[in-house]
DNA sequence: AATGTTTTTTAGATCGATCTAATTTTTAGA
DNA sequence: TCTAAAAATTAGATCGATCTAAAAAACATT
């Protein structure tokens, strides 16, 4: 019985030999074909193609990964994939990657630098090709420096890590703040905050250096008690507006980290009865869809997700064709929309 | 020249030979302890341990799913990320794999019946253990049936394949609509809409299904002109709900695919000076953070994507485990959370 | 000390594609 | 027709882990 041929091996994987034997050719012309080598003659290419075809092949990337020592897939990891602006440009980062046939691992490290370390252990096993990285606050420049070891390329995106060189791609954050203060003074707000954000990030430093260097430049006091640290999310920012209020001087508007968190300010304001657009002002960051959806309005420093996600993956590409191109770094202008959440009625 | 040993190889990659050699172990043991494996006495394990520490090590994942055929690495495909229902989804889903060492390969098919194939074929090339998926709207039983030959497991998420028996997890649909029918009847509302979504959707077959059953067990005839399909994206939402105030007897109220449906509809009632919460009622579906942010504060119906992300992700591992296991069918129960877009003053 | 068990370790084959370094075939040129 | 050059094809080694089946070592039992 046993030494009966096995009548149960449900089926055998279908690989390049089973094609090649099919197309009457060798393993190694039919893994031209697979690549699309201009070495191999058209008629053989159609022969090995429907044989392919005809047998329902599919390719074995664990296998070419390990033999190429490459993958053709990128790693991607982001903050925060519940903020629309990273779901913006993880979708664009994917529609550009896909078309030029690299899968994405996505990764969502929700800030966790343990998470993000062991993302990046994985993609090195993985030998992923190459890496998109919004790196956490407080990420180390150890943690950025052993991807040159691996030799990993990798683009920062909308934050950096200190002391690296990394290619990186961003908006310019500090020339965002600068009009968003500029805006609110300018409507007659005198007293204006900085609110929510991790102090370790990049981002969040450089929309305060904007801030502040516009405040002194119209030659107003930066006021430490107006700058308070939150969370990056809408209960962040709820709680930080209600702090700003409880000061004996509070101001009457707000430049938010980001967009969430004024949205989280805004209520904030509203459970203590104050009308955000009315009463005080607010500005956010980023200009996702929502900002156009809420009452009011909010206004907001337009830094548009896909943009970056495309330049991102642009360089990314580039990067990894040749690893030895100086490195770049991308910086891209926002743009500063007035709704309705700014006003000041006195 | 070229005789002399090279010089410039930049740094090999360490692999279990050089760890196993570290550790004066074969290969095989050094894979053992990799692997957590209880044959190995503790004595060798440590050694090892100390070893791959000491030189580096980091597992190549490529090698391993190239022999075992497994790759400790899960799909997930979902429609739309940038709906904050499915951003959720992914988080929890990415958490609780997390756990237990597994990978995720995402990808956004944004409802594109090609994208969602090259995503399949791409999973059974990187030997995908298993699929997360939420199926686009008009996917084939073909296109499922193939996961079987291919004997990769799937899970579906919150839609159904037609005429297939996979494993599933989502809301009670039709409790849902059902719930908000009976909600907006019993504040005075008789001319209510469903609004959005596209009409090959599961999901919303079911949640139709509960406003039709609703309407009839309350005596009120069903109108098909106050059902109107749409792209699910506020745009949408927005222009749907402006079709229906068109008609010559418009509804006073909709229920809608979805929140993101819903805020679209919102604004577009507001773009024709109606009021939602006061001359229109509205219900949305998935409950997500912004409902409860929005002027009006969104009604709608609660389908907690965490916790189905979570049953989704054990019952995946639980179908891995054991192929055999007969199909799991869980359906969550949702709830209705009343806020103030349904009011109707007369 | 001899034997049987259990625990621990290992050699060698293997997964399926790609790479290298040829070889074979075709085309071009004289 | 012959040779050189170009185009097309290929055999065999290889990537780095895991698997199988068996051997070696450690431990009991008589």
């Amino acid at each position: 019985m046993s030494n009966q041929p096995k009548k149960n091996v449900s089926k055998k994987r279908i690989t390049l030999i089973d094609v090649a034997k099919d197309a009457e050719v060798s393993r190694a012309t039919a893994s031209l074909v697979l690549r699309g080598s201009s070495l191999v003659s058209s008629a053989t290419r159609d022969r090995v193609h429907a044989s392919m075809k005809k047998l329902g092949y599919v390719y074995n990337r664990a296998a070419a990964s390990l033999r190429a020592q490459s993958s053709h897939a990128i790693g991607l990891a982001v903050t925060d994939i519940t903020n629309p602006f990273f779901a913006e440009l993880v979708i664009s980062i994917e529609a550009r990657m896909d078309e030029k046939n690299y899968s994405v691992l996505m990764m969502n490290t929700s800030e966790d630098l343990d998470k993000q370390e062991r993302f990046l252990q994985s993609m090195h096993g993985y030998q992923a090709d190459g890496l998109l990285l919004c790196p956490a606050p407080g990420t180390s420049q150890d943690t950025i420096e052993q991807l040159k070891l691996w030799q990993l390329p990798c683009v920062l995106i909308a934050r950096h890590v200190p002391d690296t060189d990394y290619d990186y791609v961003g908006a310019d954050n500090i020339a965002g703040t600068t009009m968003a203060v500029e805006h609110l003074l300018s409507i007659g707000h005198q007293r204006i905050a900085f609110l929510g954000g991790s102090a370790q990030s990049s981002a969040r430093q450089e929309r305060l250096t904007g801030y502040k260097k516009t405040l002194q430049g119209n030659n107003i006091e930066f006021d430490p008690s107006l700058t308070v640290e939150s969370p990056v999310s809408r209960d962040g920012g709820f709680a930080a507006v209600k702090e700003l209020l409880q000061l004996s001087a509070p101001p009457t508007a707000a430049i938010c980290y980001n967009d969430v968190v004024a949205f989280g300010a805004m209520l904030g304001l509203q459970s203590e009865s104050r009308q955000p657009g009315v009463d005080f002002g607010i500005v956010g960051f980023d200009n996702i869809a929502d900002a156009a959806l809420v009452r009011p309005a909010l206004s907001s420093i337009s830094i548009p997700p896909a943009q970056i996600g495309e330049a991102a993956a642009r360089l990314l590409l580039a990067r990894i064709g040749d690893p030895a191109m100086p490195v770049q770094r991308i910086i891209l202008q926002p743009e500063l929309v007035i709704r309705n959440s700014c006003g000041f009625h006195r």
